[in-house]
DNA sequence: GGATAACCGAGACGGTACGTCCTGTCTTCGA
DNA sequence: TCGAAGACAGGACGTACCGTCTCGGTTATCC
């Protein structure tokens, strides 16, 4: 018996993503995760809430964690980076604004979901630790900035004062705790000490 | 048994809570969480792998927070306090040590997953804030002998020292990193360093 | 590590199977079948009717064509077998009241889902083909008694006729017609005058 | 809505239905048919093995009764009527060639997806009870013949014999049988004989 | 010979159903 | 009378198809 299969006659592309339902869905994936957390965050609801099939999610996201990453990513908090002169207020100023933002917006519950999916989810894993290498060197450059004014020890690391910072950071979004201004200032204000301390 | 001539039908009030029981359950919880990670942490693993029914697990324990919280508390690490005469050295062995075992023991992942459920689960998450405090005294103690020795300046607190080096070991263990030998002690020299400082 | 798989302590059989989850399937199943066709007939939508959980349906039937089975033999047709004296009476009467029944009951539709399933599933074709046997050797006992009775030929053998007697009533049910009284007795005349008739 | 003033601006033609397309699909729909049967057969199916898109499908056939049915009528048997003079072998030669064939050739399993789907889509039933009763009409010519041979009863009615030999037939196909040859002429016997027979 | 409309392939879309796994509750029975 | 075994309702998982739609690209006419 002869196959049917024939060449293809013409070179088409089909149809293109449609940006409306990629949008919608990103969108109610944020939506469900500000109201309902990481708990009430499944496939199924967020394709409900945006009225798409599930197939649709699946064909551009490869699960649960790749989607979350997305619905993070868009709309991660971008920190403006503070330049006043002196590395303890601009890193107070820094790591304040980045609480807050945590705090008031969606963006703290959804980058709290990211960090548990990643203790199931291998790729949300990594690309987590990606995220934390790329904020590292994005605050080790307010660190430089301090250097290239003298106000940091020559054989001060950079990146270690930026890993400090982001650890501590990320540590009080994950125990759920907001420092007071105080406590706050009191910990970057160690940070910045032991920034500008010459070698013992 | 009974001694009375009025004998009940049966003078039986059946089996006691099985101590064996509980302890094949949190057993099994461990092999898990070391085994598979928490992705593959559920009642029905737990209670497949124990032999026991699901009903007994949720008798005494209220879900799967509570469950992974006791595995936790049952094998988590308890670091020795060094004391070296140096704060940095101290530090240094600590969290080394710390990593190290959660590195090697079925403990890292365990706490991982406790961290994890800890941001679905309101009542593992007080349970972590709880804990993140309670270490925290536990290592301000070591900053406080350095204070006794004068080797810290009279104005730093101690817990935030330790808020500090808590992060940074918590953040290490949820980002899946182990840090080198000098990349330990540079960021623990940089904490000491701020500890010693004396007012700017 | 120590595995914390124990031996089983003791022998229990757990919960029984629920006699009225059971009922409610299948008369779930059967109502279906009546009011929206195999068209309509999922288990998704049996288990929705039922108020009955997916696997507890998979725990208790292989599939559809296992479920649809079981929904058939549940309220098939027990057509009692006439004893008039004469074989295209009986005949006649057998043929008349199956019909009847198919028409004015559910069970011609979940019958002919039953047939349409089997050109799927290699289950579902072995059980219609057993059940075809199973029911030529039941027509077939009217034969035997007209031949006892001296009606039939001597050489006509029995499991043939009842052969005849089920394809015409089963190919009626898939055209989806119902034959007229006359059409009806033409045909089974036709078939009563082959068994009495001499060899040529 | 429109000012009547302005003609439609052409009487347009365009391109025309692919010859090629049709083939391939059908050609398609048969292999998938012969191969997999009715269960592995779906428009995504045929029309990926057709390198075909799906609304060109959809464009041509108003679903998968539809196109069935056609890939059926494409290579339906075209069983020749024979004449060898004698009722009960013309009746045997029809039936085995018509059973040989469906066994033999793709037609038998299209034949049963057809009936298959005719249980589902109110269409294909109609079609099959067209088809039905156009094959009684021929077959019915066989037993004319007999008839103006004297060889049947002058109150047989040939669309009667020839409905017994359909449902034989279509019997068999759907539950997957063959009889024998001493089977098969044991039941076109006990129909011939009964058309010959006499008043009773 | 250029415009134009219907065709074509490819494939995304909102959906429904599949069959599996897990949750937390319940029932049964054995010790 | 408690614990094991396991059934239960429920719901999410990720996949396959459904039938419709929107793309570009092709082709055959018509002006």
């Amino acid at each position: 018996m002869s196959s049917s299969q024939r060449k293809p006659a013409r070179r088409s592309t089909g149809a293109r993503r449609s940006a409306e339902a990629e949008e919608a869905i990103l969108q109610a994936a944020g939506e469900i995760l500000q109201e309902a957390g990481y708990a009430g965050f499944s496939i199924e609801a967020v394709a409900r809430r945006a009225k798409a099939g599930k197939p649709t999610i699946y064909r551009w996201w490869r699960g649960k964690a790749d989607l979350l990453l997305d619905a993070y990513h868009r709309q991660k908090p971008e920190i403006p980076v503070p330049d006043t002169g002196n590395l303890e207020e601009d890193l107070t100023v820094f790591v304040g604004t980045l609480l807050e933002h945590w705090r008031t917006t969606p963006s703290g519950n959804i980058f709290r979901s990211v960090l548990a999916e990643a203790q199931n989810d291998e790729a949300a894993a990594e690309a987590v630790r990606d995220y934390a290498l790329d904020r590292r060197d994005h605050i080790a450059g307010i660190v430089k900035r301090a250097r290239d004014r003298g106000e940091v020890a020559s054989d001060t690391d950079p990146h270690a004062v930026a890993e400090l910072v982001i650890s501590f950071a990320w540590t009080q979004l994950i125990t759920h705790r907001w420092p007071g201004e105080a406590e706050l200032r009191a910990i970057l204000r160690l940070i910045a000490r032991g920034a500008k301390a010459e070698r013992a």
